[in-house]
DNA sequence: AAAATTGGCTTGTATAATGCAAGTCAATAT
DNA sequence: ATATTGACTTGCATTATACAAGCCAATTTT
């Protein structure tokens, strides 16, 4: 690489809705996203969220999240290896925008309420 | 209707992330609902964004805007009947979700910027 | 007056994403 | 020895998205 401020290229338009969209625009990331701030790690722990996602999916967004830099693997026991997923800054500086969210369902979808933190 | 509060039925879960996921959680609803925060009203406007929102996805999506209570139409002459479309106050709360979303993207899309807003 | 353009869509078809159930595989617990 | 746990993968059906083209009424241009 000859500069280490890497280019984006910008997949829609150089907009930064349309950029984040292009990465979080479905309906299961920012879901996934949330469970991490919540303090989730672990596969089973995201897939016991009430929306219950499909294990195919799940998988499927946790390749995206890592290789899109919000998250990365953590392997915390070897025999048989097993890996935790931790949110990177990227993913840990979308909390205001899940907290603007929050607020904004809570007007909208009286009767709603964020899930408990864990531990 | 028995009464005005009108109960939700809570698609996937009782989370306030997961209910608005429910209306926004693609990749075209909030680039529409950022257009309208823009100033933009009508079909040709949105078709003008540099995303090239396809003709058949835009339709869809105002149709669904407005069943979800996001959007109003609004006629604006007869002979043809046109109409445009305007933020309802559920649609207008979004900016801070929006802005957020911007703050965020601004740092980790470097180089995008928010388009002009009309007028 | 005829032809082209504008605005707001709809239709058809191809490709991609999502959802559901079941299966895999290594290791640990019963 | 059998069952369970954790982290997935595979197959298949359904739904969503993308792209191109078409439609229709009215207005503007030639």
């Amino acid at each position: 690489m000859t500069n280490n401020i890497t280019r984006q290229d910008f997949e829609r338009s150089f907009c930064p809705v349309a950029c984040a969209l292009d990465e979080l625009g479905d309906k299961w990331t920012l879901l996934i996203i949330r469970d991490l701030l919540l303090g989730k790690k672990r596969y089973q722990e995201f897939l016991a969220s009430p929306e219950r996602i499909a294990t195919n999916i799940l998988a499927d967004r946790l390749k995206k999240l890592e290789s899109a830099g919000f998250v990365r693997q953590q392997i915390y026991q070897q025999k048989p290896v097993r890996c935790q997923y931790i949110l990177t800054q990227k993913g840990k500086d979308l909390r205001p925008v899940l907290q603007a969210l929050v607020t904004w369902g809570k007007i909208y979808y009286p009767g709603s309420r964020v899930l408990d933190a864990v531990e």
